[in-house]
DNA sequence: CTGAAAGCGCTTACAG
DNA sequence: CTGAAAGCGCTTACAG
């Protein structure tokens, strides 16, 4: 059905290797037979192979991508900034979802490498010791998008976890609130939820105010009912809060929702920040202040390094961080210091 | 670095030809070759290389996916359900943004028929001419998903949008509503805008009610700001508004926004249902009440379906149209009659 | 049950 | 400037 490289080299009357040359080195063949052959290809539609093409140069302009929920605004907008820079330099993407399942994710791994990707984006989770493993075993360039390894010497663009969290409880405080608690990602996640923990706490310690984790710190799953939920576990421990930071956008919105539901205004009664700035902080009532990574650029930045991971076998800043943002907009209200 | 067929051969003392029998056929092969290969590829960690194999078997087990714009919530929940089922048959997803731009979108897929895609998902969009014959000069099996043509004889699986559309607008008038606005896709869209708003005016045409189009209809693109701007220019020319439909909820939630701004609560004042039923209509507030279409069944479908066509050579019907449903919320509000 | 050979669709030294 | 040959990593008749 499809023409080939033969087929073309028939109808031209002239060899393979010519037909190859003019679409590889098209000045080293003549005028005259270029055309022939040009027009052969035209009239065949022909369009070379890219698999056996592949299997000779070892090269396959394909990169991996492995995501745990592709629906999940966080990566579909991180995955959009991945395929911009993917075109732009050429690659195609796979993609798979891994369900947050380690043995989806290694066997995926493993199906990527028999279909002899050039690289591979692997985003957030951490870096278990077996999926180390694993990477060595399979030899494929690799950069993490929204994590990072600090066991392993693994490319990675991300945010600073710690110091974004630390500038939004920061900024609450700045806006006169001194009863602050926090909507966290579980503690067992040390590349996320961890740092933002700690940030959190950091700006309570250095502007003098209590740090109690027990009291002010809820921790759940990122979806919006995990947010709902927290925020209700938090407000029955922490009565008088004024304002909570959401580690999360989705979060943040359960929160409000929760808020909204037990007649507390935000921001007049209670403000919010979250954390993120997915698309949908700004069409929430009322628009979320909220941290913001650039999640598009994560994904771009992050297809770049491999592409020079790629080429030039190494990369010139094993892991970047982007900078992060304050996004303000209708969640957090300035408080009078004498109402403290 | 990786291994090949030959350093296993030559590991394990046996011609290439036993390996590859190990792998494809194993019974033919002796237990105890059997053993000393596969001990060969544990011990090398060898795997196939698929574009080897792909040239022999003429089929990669990967698919192309167009998407217009994967960041929009509305295709990665779709995207959702197409890896699910890719995973489900063994196949793997080549994700390409489109941007909705047409060379793109053709140049797109060349690339991805070179690389041997099995089959293509082309999603939204209308199947415009020159697709069409880029599609019959290419050769692959392709499947739509949330679009249909029907000029072409195309597979496809979508909802019914005039019917959706036609339950919706009765909805809002079983819930006692009169006058119904209507904020509505770009009037050139003839695939998903124009049925919708066909079913909306047919409601309105069986429950006896004016459906003058210029008064009760504004148009516009998908986004939030979209249907902000929609919904101020609809009050503005019919102020004694009771409800609107807003065909999609990021649209619905502009929407809302807009109203909410003006004073105008929802949905005391005003009700607004939207569609799609997107994960975010749950998170607002008030919750959006909305049509809701199955986005990752579809998707789910739409890859069944490729990879019946793929295997076949055909499929047992050529146009599913899937079931949506009114999803009650929070967003609409039952009016007294009386009122009327 | 096993191996040598041809072939999938290309590219690229090597001759001429 | 052009062609014949070898080879990329596999599979599968064909012999034996």
């Amino acid at each position: 059905m499809s023409s080939n490289i033969k087929d073309v080299a028939r109808h031209a009357a002239v060899s393979i290797s010519t037909v190859s040359r003019v679409m590889n080195m098209p000045d080293k063949v003549a005028k005259e037979t270029r055309d022939k052959v040009l027009n052969a290809i035209r009239e065949l539609n022909y369009m070379p192979n890219a698999l056996a093409r592949g299997l000779i140069f070892k090269r396959t302009k394909s990169l991996g991508v492995l995501i745990p929920d592709i629906s999940n605004m966080f990566y579909s907008e991180m995955l959009h900034g991945m395929e911009a820079a993917a075109h732009d330099q050429n690659y195609n993407l796979i993609l798979c979802n891994t369900d947050n399942n380690k043995t989806r994710m290694m066997e995926s791994l493993s199906v990527l490498k028999e279909k002899q990707i050039d690289g591979l984006i692997f985003t957030s989770e951490p870096i278990y010791p077996d999926y180390h493993e694993l990477f060595l075993k399979l030899q494929i360039p690799i950069v993490l998008a929204a994590t990072h390894s600090l066991e392993y010497d693994l490319p990675s663009v991300k945010v600073n976890d710690e110091q974004a969290s630390y500038d939004a409880t920061e900024y609450l405080i700045k806006n006169g609130h001194r009863q602050i608690g926090m909507i966290c990602g579980s503690i067992t996640d040390q590349v996320t939820a961890m740092p933002r923990l700690q940030g959190f706490l950091r700006a309570l310690k250095v502007h003098q105010m209590e740090a109690d984790m027990e009291k002010l710190v809820e921790f759940g799953s990122y979806k919006f009912e995990d947010g709902y939920h927290a925020m209700h576990k938090l407000l029955e421990k922490y009565p008088d809060i004024t304002a909570v930071f959401a580690a999360g956008d989705e979060r943040a919105l359960g929160a409000i929702s929760y808020l909204h539901e037990k007649g507390k205004s935000v921001p007049e009664d209670i403000s919010v920040i979250g954390f993120d700035n997915l698309r949908l902080s700004q069409m929430s009532i009322p628009k979320l202040t909220t941290v913001g990574q650039p999640l598009y650029e994560i994904g771009y930045l992050a297809v770049e390094k491999l592409d020079h991971l790629i080429q030039k076998e190494h990369v010139p800043e094993l892991r970047t961080y982007v900078d992060h943002q304050i996004v303000e907009r209708q969640s957090v209200k300035m408080r009078n210091h004498e109402s403290v």
